[in-house]
DNA sequence: ATGGTAGCGTGGCTA
């Protein structure tokens, strides 16, 4: 079962190069963020139409997350329990016997700013949240734009993007590191350990051609999931079509 | 790095 991740950058503009991935690769489950659409307009009858069923929570202009599935897609969830949020960022279901979180992360404009606090509360009330949903779902996959660059190899430029930078500072690492001890693995990183593999690169100075990217986006799978998480990878392809979003679909496969 | 590019929406915010 091939599960992956794809900020988007508004579906509405991307629906075209959606589709072609959806046939190129295959994916047995995605999870979309930034789809920038009202419910009312996401594109769920085109999206069956290639075999794939939807579920998602969306706003204009900003956020957005959505799943899509070959299988059915039971017990959803919108938002964090208990968290007030208007923000359209997490959408939760349940395919077979496993538990698909989808997170789109606050990604907290500067270190020091509301935007960075509001990011450490909504990183927080997600950990009591996804500690429940692990006693509740053993088999669980949290996916989505973290917003957060797990380690050193995952920045172009470590001296820049570091302890006092947005994406990489201490706090938000140390919220990241919280989250997978609770028993959560970067699925990428059971597969591959070099530098520089990245998901996302700004679409200014030429940053793909120059490889001036980080890897925000992640596949973290529980304990129980391990053992079946037989490759994963980072499908660079997308990010070099025409129109394209900043960042590049991500994946797991669970044997 | 206070620029650069993209999306939304038509001025300025967000990333």
């Amino acid at each position: 079962m091939k599960i992956a991740s794809w900020n988007v950058n508004s579906l509405n503009v991307r629906l075209p190069q959606l589709q072609q991935w959806l046939r190129d690769f295959s994916p047995d489950v995605v999870g979309l963020q930034e789809t920038k659409l009202e419910d009312h307009r996401f594109p769920d009858t085109a999206l069956a139409e290639m075999g794939y069923r939807s579920v998602f929570a969306g706003q204009k202009t900003y956020n957005g997350v959505a799943i899509l599935s070959r299988e059915p897609l039971t017990d959803v969830q919108m938002g964090v329990p208990g968290l007030e949020d208007e923000q359209k960022r997490v959408i939760a279901a349940t395919v077979g016997d496993t538990r698909i979180v989808n997170l789109y992360v606050v990604n907290g404009q500067d270190v020091g700013t509301e935007k960075y606090a509001y990011k450490l509360r909504w990183l927080d009330a997600v950990h009591g949240w996804l500690a429940d949903e692990m006693q509740r779902h053993p088999n669980l996959v949290v996916l989505g734009d973290f917003n957060i660059a797990p380690d050193e190899r995952d920045v172009f430029d470590p001296k820049r993007w570091g302890d006092d930078h947005i994406l990489t500072s201490v706090a938000e690492r140390d919220a990241l590191r919280r989250m997978q001890a609770l028993g959560l693995h970067d699925g990428f990183r059971l597969h591959h350990q070099d530098a520089g593999l990245y998901s996302w690169w700004d679409y200014r100075m030429g940053g793909l051609s120059r490889n001036l990217g980080l890897r925000i986006d992640l596949t973290l799978v529980s304990d129980a999931l391990r053992a079946r998480a037989v490759a994963a990878g980072i499908d660079r392809e997308p990010r070099t079509w025409e129109r394209p979003s900043d960042h590049t679909p991500v994946w797991v496969d669970l044997q």
